[in-house]
RNA sequence: GGGUCCGUAGCGCAGUAUGGAUAGCGCGUCGGCCUUCGGAGCCGAAGGUCCCGGGUUCAAAUCCCGGCGGACCCGCCA
């Protein structure tokens, strides 16, 4: 079920100060867009109008106009705005919380999952999100990306765009076939799929850089630039032994296997020819290790509930159907392609200067189109890919990490080269900050990273650990210490703006207080609780609903689709998670303050029932959007 | 060296896009509240040159300029 925006309850009040406004603006003969801003204080009223500009604009004193302007909409007919102040240039609103109290709250309950659900936009938009290289586990770091992707969709579908949720694998990278050599000297599994390729994947290259730096220092005459090598080939080695303690074994093996071979990089770089190429045997190692990785990727996703429409193959979408040669050669005959040292590249600086295009940067480097040894490159089939895209929907969102910022920008500037800038229009790169481990940059090819299944399992093991000073049935500690532990991840990572780097700390990604998901969920547990006593339901009076503590929560419940509408048009998860909190934060203060069940007065009782069921209707329903489950006790 | 983003209490964060009322929240610290719907909670206290310096404005954490500090990026990785 669907109801209009209009006629949610917020938008009716908020409709209504805005017409009162523009009446009495009239009557001064001035029309202006009206916008308003909510008081720092109850006291001074639920909304606020500030004169200061339009007072400006005609030359009138702000305090005095306010004062005009309550006057004459004190004298027009209202409904649910209860008075108007006018206090130091602001005039205030004050709501009539007799008729909205009964208004939101039952609006909510008729509503239930529905409430806060936006109009219809009848927009088609793909997220394309996580897409982690199939070459090794999920880490904390792509996790960040997997929620935000999964959140930002969950926001959009509840604010009526249509959405399908994409995850590209990058089948054809270097990083695939470097780790399916390594994978083919090994050719076996032991433990979780993805942490093992992730090994080996680590193993390999840090192997093939140990040799190779080796090589490159004994044909070196200069000696500053020895030095630098023997730099570089210290900080490998120190690699090699944090990655050998792990498994010497293993890592035992790839270097006998790996110092077999003449030149390991040359047979990587032909294996990824033969890979483009289509040829049987590359399709069939390749294939194997990412389906190996893949398998691994939707246990851990299955874990924390995100799932995918679809799971695009870069091979099958952008190379093997030619799509990608077929860009390279429009893109040669237009005047930003050309040939440069002895490969293609597009001129992207002539790009942005004949489209007269910003992005926030005075120029973009040239993007390379092909390596030398004739494969292709990332970007180049990304740009194959988002016009399969843009086939699929009307808009196309990546989330993809900051780091990509210019490579997301060439990207767009190759559409505009190819005459597709309507499309380059429609795509938007949410970017976002990576996660550090304290002092280190997390590193896929180093193996220094934690990966998103050990955070689960530290997380449900704390959580198990709380659960079990009140609960005692065993199967309903696993249960519940599960959605407790896998909430706290989940909401630590989604409440912090995207655009702040987060250095990951056990105690922070853990945390089971305020302002955490564990918090949240407690709030819903202590609604559920209450109304599971509830035996009877009678008539409720909404009218006494008059404390400060009961209007807060009104507005803020009344103010969710509001918030939907925010997050989704300024595409913003985090303000969820900080209104989940709020709302939480707020339902405590009336539940330590004030008694439900034991209200004296029944209509006042029964009103506080039906205010308790629509707190929990709106956490359930902030909850899901985040992807975060709600346990009945806990 | 150049570009982008960030800098708010001991620590972690909101607030900045679109300038407005006493700059909010959590952790930690100190002091209270379990005979009241479950204390992962609530009440109270201490803690701020909003990085620094200029400028614009009736009004600046917010906008502009210049510093300082950090993260990220700057052609054949993604």
């Amino acid at each position: 079920m669907r109801i209009m925006m209009k006629n949610y309850p917020y938008y009716i009040f908020e409709e209504e100060c805005k017409s009162l406004i523009e009446k009495a603006l009239s009557e001064e003969g001035i029309k202006e867009e009206i916008k308003f801003e909510f008081p720092p204080s109850p006291k001074y009223g639920d909304l606020s109008f500030p004169v200061f500009n339009i007072a400006k604009k005609y030359g009138k004193n702000p305090e005095d106009f306010s004062k005009i302007i309550v006057s004459k909409i004190n004298s027009y007919e209202k409904n649910i705005v209860e008075r108007v102040e006018a206090i130091g240039g602001y005039v205030n609103f004050f709501i009539d919380y007799k008729k909205y109290s009964k208004i939101v709250i039952e609006s909510i309950i008729s509503l239930g999952k529905d409430y806060g659900n936006l109009d219809k936009k009848d927009i088609k938009i793909i997220v394309e999100h996580t897409s982690v290289n199939p070459v090794h586990p999920i880490h904390i770091g792509s996790a960040r990306n997997a929620i935000i992707g999964d959140v930002l969709s969950n926001i959009l579908e509840k604010a009526g765009y249509e959405i399908k949720r994409h995850f590209y694998i990058d089948d054809v990278g270097l990083q695939v076939a470097q780790a399916a050599y390594g994978y083919s000297k090994i050719r076996k599994i032991e433990g979780k799929k993805d942490h093992f390729i992730g090994y080996i994947y680590a193993a390999t290259n840090c192997i093939i850089n140990i040799k190779k730096l080796k090589e490159e220092i004994k044909g070196i005459s200069n000696e500053e630039k020895i030095k630098e090598k023997i730099k570089e080939l210290d900080e490998w080695t120190s690699i090699a032994n944090e990655l050998r303690l792990k498994n010497e074994k293993i890592f035992d093996e790839l270097i006998n296997e790996i110092y077999k071979s003449k030149d390991p990089e040359k047979d990587i770089s032909e294996l990824l020819i033969r890979y483009e190429k289509k040829e049987e045997d590359a399709v069939k190692i390749i294939r194997e290790l990412c389906e190996l990785v893949i398998s691994g990727f939707r246990e851990t996703l299955d874990r924390i509930g995100i799932k995918f429409d679809s799971w695009d193959w870069e091979s099958e979408i952008t190379c093997w159907s030619g799509a990608t040669e077929d860009i390279i050669n429009k893109l040669m005959e237009t005047e930003f392609g050309k040939i440069d040292r002895g490969t293609i590249i597009l001129d992207c600086n002539k790009i942005l200067e004949k489209f007269k295009l910003k992005f926030g940067v005075k120029e973009i480097p040239p993007l390379v189109l092909k390596r030398s040894d004739g494969t292709t490159l990332y970007t180049t089939r990304d740009i194959a890919y988002t016009i399969w895209k843009f086939q699929r929907a009307d808009k196309v969102i990546n989330v993809i990490s900051i780091e990509q910022r210019i490579p997301q920008i060439q990207l767009k500037l190759a559409l505009y080269a190819l005459n597709l800038g309507n499309l380059a229009e429609r795509l938007i790169h949410f970017g976002y900050e990576l996660v550090h481990l304290p002092g280190v940059k997390m590193s896929g090819r180093r193996g220094r990273y934690i990966t998103l299944d050990e955070v689960l399992d530290e997380a449900i093991r704390r959580a198990y650990y709380e659960v079990s000073k009140r609960i005692s049935n065993e199967e309903e500690r696993r249960k519940i210490s599960e959605i407790i532990g896998i909430g706290a991840v989940k909401y630590a990572l989604i409440s912090i703006s995207p655009n702040k780097p987060i250095v990951f700390t056990w105690e922070r990604v853990l945390d089971f207080e305020k302002n955490s998901g564990p918090f949240i969920q407690y709030g819903y547990v202590r609604a559920c609780n209450i109304i599971a006593k509830v035996e009877k339901e009678e008539e409720a009076n909404y009218e006494s609903l008059n404390s400060d503590y009961e209007k807060q929560i009104i507005m803020k419940l009344s103010l969710f689709p509001k918030i939907i509408n925010d997050a989704a048009e300024e595409l913003r998860p985090e303000i969820l998670a900080e209104y989940a909190n709020d709302l939480t934060s707020l339902f405590n203060l009336f539940y330590d303050n004030l008694p439900v069940l034991k209200a004296e007065d029944k209509g006042l009782r029964n009103a506080r029932i039906k205010l308790v069921k629509a707190v929990k209707i709106v956490l359930e329903n902030v909850l899901s959007i985040l992807g975060i489950n709600t346990p009945e006790k806990m």
